[in-house]
RNA sequence: CGGGGUGUGGCGCAGCCCGGUUAGCGCACCUGCCUUGGGAGCAGGGGGUCGGAAGUUCAAAUCUUCUCGCCCCGACCA
């Protein structure tokens, strides 16, 4: 079968790779704008993506020994107040809510009336309002761990917006957790940085780069950030999930202290860490196509959409029939502890209108049955990560025997490809005249796919750094795990440098 | 907050400079026929007080003033 001439999406990655990015999220009806400037509406189809990545999480996160709690949206304005980077930190970008009623005035409008005495921040994130419990709570070194996560939305008013990767509102987990120790607070932070990459990786099939986060990339008020980082199609990193250690800096500020076995007052560690609906993006931009969203099967809302062809009552039996028996069969079988969905799209539309509408969607496996294969026993499946998305024609019976395998080789094919990808474009750098001209486009105005992940040399000034940024807009994405110590020289001063850290483009 | 742009059925646009029939086109939508294994075709149909307010005029989508929203570019960011 001949390769398809046209793309479904009216632009391609090579194109225009953010006008792809939103043409995908239109075409596969993930989400879209609000009339809320800033906010997005996230669409059942873009939800059921985030709440098969909340069970996945979730489960990591019992497994782990935390339990889920919910605290409140509003913080008052002194909580924030506390801790003076934090405050620093997100001061610029908080809603403020200053009244509590609303009434009409005399053109018959609705006006804010019943000033706070105490203006509410909604939360940008949580740490101040649940370290106020925490203060209740924690009394004895008896009371420790706590182990709490809760799953909310938060509000950061951002200049620009993007959809997924940056909107004023968006969901996401947060942990808090509290430890008697440092050593078993800074252990709890990789854990969690490690559930993070694990999730990742085996779930949503994006490799990541685990690493400690730069001094001026750190979490406003922690004493390390650590991060996943993930290349994107066009090369740029996505930071996908972060986990901080915030050493003894909030418990000061919310007075979580406790009595240790030896009698003594000390004040506790904690750790806070996050994933988000940002996560989305990542998926779109890591897997999808020209020819829309390509899912990982283990996060697909659907793993199977079936196209029954038909041309009178007589056959559509026929063929419903067929589909009722491969139904059954589906239902059976379990793809990682999950039902296996199938959708049956029996809507009457045009075929190639409604084939189309499945692949832009990013369904893993497409099926048609038409009654030629109900005679001949076979059906007809194309492999979404198929690039050309080649019809076969197999026997039932093997579509079925076969199928989580299938699903479980798409999953690793996807992780797979998105890991050459890495691979292939990360270098190692050590000169100043290569690293700026990777990632200089050759058209300022609409910049091409360019750059990469540079592994180099870095002195660890944070001058150093921003000249970087100013001049190509580069940062360190993070300094990986993996990285062994070796001696080197800062790809931008020249001084002195022991570890290669991952310098690129980011979202 | 600085610089630029733009508002006309659900979406994308034309018309505006030079006021004058019933404001048009493509897509989408609805009905019928026909089709259905790679994005159909034909016929008919519904939907707009032209972002808002004031003004000029016999007459305003079109001219004037004010106002609001949105988009893009810069400083900030998971």
């Amino acid at each position: 079968m001949a390769e398809y001439k046209k793309t479904a999406m009216p632009v391609t990655r090579e194109d225009d790779y953010p006008q792809w990015y939103l043409e995908v999220i239109k075409a596969a009806e993930l989400a879209e704008n609000s009339d809320v400037r800033g906010c997005m509406v996230i669409k059942p189809w873009g939800y059921t993506i985030w709440e098969n990545m909340q069970r996945e999480l979730d489960q990591s996160f019992k497994d782990t020994g935390h339990t889920n709690a919910y605290f409140p949206l509003f913080i008052p304005l002194e909580y924030l107040q506390q801790e003076a980077d934090h405050v620093e930190g997100f001061a610029k970008e908080c809603a403020v809510v200053t009244h509590h009623r609303l009434s009409l005035n005399g053109d018959g409008k609705l006006v804010p009336d019943g000033k706070l005495e105490e203006p509410l921040v909604i939360r940008p994130t949580s740490e101040t309002i649940i370290g106020a419990s925490y203060a209740k709570w924690v009394n004895s070194y008896r009371d420790l761990p706590i182990l709490i996560n809760q799953w909310a939305n938060v509000v950061r008013w951002e200049m620009r917006t993007r959809l997924f990767l940056r909107t004023t509102e968006f969901l996401w987990q947060e942990g808090h957790t509290v430890h008697a120790t440092k050593a078993e607070a800074t252990e709890e932070t990789h854990k969690m940085l490690y559930v993070y990459k694990e999730f990742a990786e085996n779930v949503l099939a994006i490799p990541v780069i685990q690493g400690e986060k730069t001094e001026s990339e750190r979490f406003p008020g922690a004493v390390s950030t650590y991060s996943i980082e993930a290349m994107m199609q066009d090369k740029k990193a996505l930071q996908s999930g972060t986990s901080h250690f915030l050493g003894q800096n909030f418990a000061k500020a919310s007075k979580i202290k406790f009595q240790s076995k030896e009698g003594k007052e000390e004040f506790a560690w904690t750790t806070s860490w996050g994933v988000s609906t940002r996560l989305i993006g990542a998926l779109i931009m890591a897997h999808s196509d020209d020819n829309g969203l390509v899912l990982p099967p283990r996060v697909a809302p659907a793993h199977i959409v079936i196209l029954p062809i038909y041309k009178d009552d007589s056959e559509r039996e026929t063929v419903m029939n067929y589909i009722e028996d491969i139904k059954l069969e589906v239902a059976k079988q379990r793809f990682f502890e999950r039902k296996i969905v199938l959708h049956v799209d029996d809507r009457d539309i045009r075929g190639g209108e409604k084939n189309w509408y499945w692949i832009k969607k990013g369904v893993p496996l497409k099926i048609e049955i038409g009654p030629r294969d109900v005679e001949k026993n076979t059906i007809s499946v194309v492999k979404r990560t198929d690039p050309g998305l080649k019809k076969n024609f197999i026997l039932k019976e093997e579509f079925i025997n076969c199928l989580v395998e299938t699903l479980t080789n798409m999953q690793n094919e996807m992780y797979e490809k998105a890991n050459s990808f890495l691979k292939e474009n990360t270098y190692e750098i050590n000169d100043y005249a290569e690293f700026k001209k990777i990632f200089t486009p050759k058209n300022e105005e609409k910049p091409e796919i360019h750059g990469c992940f540079a592994r180099s040399h870095w002195c660890g000034s944070s001058k150093c750094e921003d000249a970087i940024k100013e001049e190509l807009k580069v940062t360190v994405r993070n300094i990986p795990f993996t990285e062994k110590q070796c001696e080197g020289n800062c790809i931008y001063c020249g001084g002195k440098s022991s570890k290669r850290v991952i310098f690129a483009k980011s979202y």
